[in-house]
RNA sequence: CGAGAGGUCCGGGCGGCCGCCGCGGGGAUUCGUCCCCGGGGAGGAAAGUCCGGGCUCCGCGGGCCAGGGUGGUUGCUAACGAAAACCGGCCGCGAGGCCAGGGAAAGUGCCACAGAGAACAGACCGCCUAAGCGCGGGGCUCGCCCCGCGCCGGCAAGGGUGAAACGGUGCGGUAAGAGCGCACCGCGGCUCCUGGUGACAGGGCCGGCACGGCAAACCCCACCCGGAGAAAGACCAAAUAGGGGAGCAUAUGGCGAUGGCCCGCGUCGGCUCCCGGGUAGGUCGUUCGAGGUCGGGCGCGAGCUCGACCCUAGAGAAAUGGUCGCCGCCCCCCGUUGGGGGGAUACAGAACCCGGCUUACAGGACCUCUCGCACC
RNA sequence: CGGGGCGUGGCGCAGCAUGGCUAGCGCGCUGCAAUGGGGUUGCAGAGGUCGGAGGUUCGAAUCCUCUCGCCCCGA
């Protein structure tokens, strides 16, 4: 199913919990994560080990020289997580890096990130039992 | 009407819906935060970081040197290498534009190629044969004179080379010439005169000219510059480790400390309490300022000054967004009276602040002036 | 915030502190020779606004100023 349709409810965001903004947050994800590439982003997934996820943006000044390209594509990533967010996995850290030179358009960007969102999130489970079988065969 | 010069300003508007970041008020709270209402929320360049300052910390007796910067004058400024007025030079018919614009008679160095000669220069072609010497011819009043050639020489006008050749034009002068002489122009000098705060300008007198260019070559002179930067810096302050102090325990121990043993002391290790430094994290710095807008006065101007009014983003993995509708501006097509359809709407995003500079930019508005043509 | 470096034919570099000689070298490219054909080789040859704009100078890739793009380092 397409992302749900503008059915317009209200969703605000609080930005000190649903954002990731430390340094120890990101490390984190990225050493324990799993991540699933496409067009626009990479995602990389985490649990979090909260009732909520959270959204951490990677916009590299090495892609864009120009803070207004940086700045349209952070904002085009967070409102696509603001529009999406029913259709992410709860308690999970997701941490978008943008593909360098892109330049995408809101629609294909909440598409792909509920797809890859999903994929990665689906992938970090897969580890996460795997371990939990060795651990226990052991 | 055409071509052009200088300058100022703007840089989409309105309204829904969903969101974001501060501020004020109210409410709820498990003190993490959440809800409601009101109001504020990018630029002319916020950019590049090329200059200058404020601010903060560090350093600091003074002087000299090194290093860097600036370079006509006078004003302006917090300050500047910016800007202003003026002076000088160059360019343009003109409005105007451009100029790192002190010193080359303090020293060192460089000036390729070409050319005879390139720095207190030089004679290739060329011009001359007056003086001196020699040869030939002629004349003669036998002293010499005239003509031609050569030697020794003279000259730097003309040609030619070059980016640059020891001033230019004219007249005189001469064997030919040359500031050799003179006039004007240029150049240099002066304890001269006049005007100007001054750079300088105009004039006077003196000098026949002595002084090529390059200091964005080294350099000399004058003036300016302490260093680092908001990750500056101030404060609060975990966990863990370590430091200092006091007390307790020394039942066992190591070391000071011996051939061995005992007592006592110190110290290390143990426990309790206290103190200070730093890290994670947090708060401040952080937005009221060389501040804006309007008006008056002074000044040619940069600018100064007085009064009234205004408060104008403050984030921190970093807010100022998304979407829909209507309109404006520009372009294209159909229609060409009103309309219909399509496209385009730039450069760019605050991170302590301010004064300049530079660069990017869809499109647009306005002011002043110059030249040319036509008409009144 | 502060500091440093680079830009020269299609590619990689030299030349720049001491301005002037033809902007040089390697690879590549084009043509010819050699071969049945190709490679190798040999001989010719083309190709450069010295990132851009001003300035200094008689003369600038080189010196000065501004500017554009790229890279690196420190806190």
């Amino acid at each position: 199913m397409s992302p749900a349709k503008d059915t317009e409810p209200a969703r605000s965001r609080l930005r000190a919990a649903e954002h990731l903004k430390r340094t120890g947050d990101f490390r984190h994800v990225y050493r324990n994560g799993n991540r699933a590439r496409g067009e626009w982003m990479t995602v990389a997934a985490c649990e979090n080990g909260l009732d909520r996820t959270r959204l951490g943006l990677s916009v590299g000044r090495v892609a864009w020289r120009r803070a207004v390209r940086r700045n349209r594509v952070r904002r085009i990533f967070r409102e696509a997580f603001r529009l999406e967010r029913a259709a992410l996995p709860n308690g999970v850290d997701l941490v978008l890096i943008a593909v360098p030179g892109s330049a995408p358009d809101l629609d294909s960007a909440r598409q792909e990130l509920v797809k890859l969102a999903n994929k990665a999130w689906r992938r970090y489970r897969r580890k996460i039992e795997e371990r939990g079988r060795e651990a226990s065969e052991t």
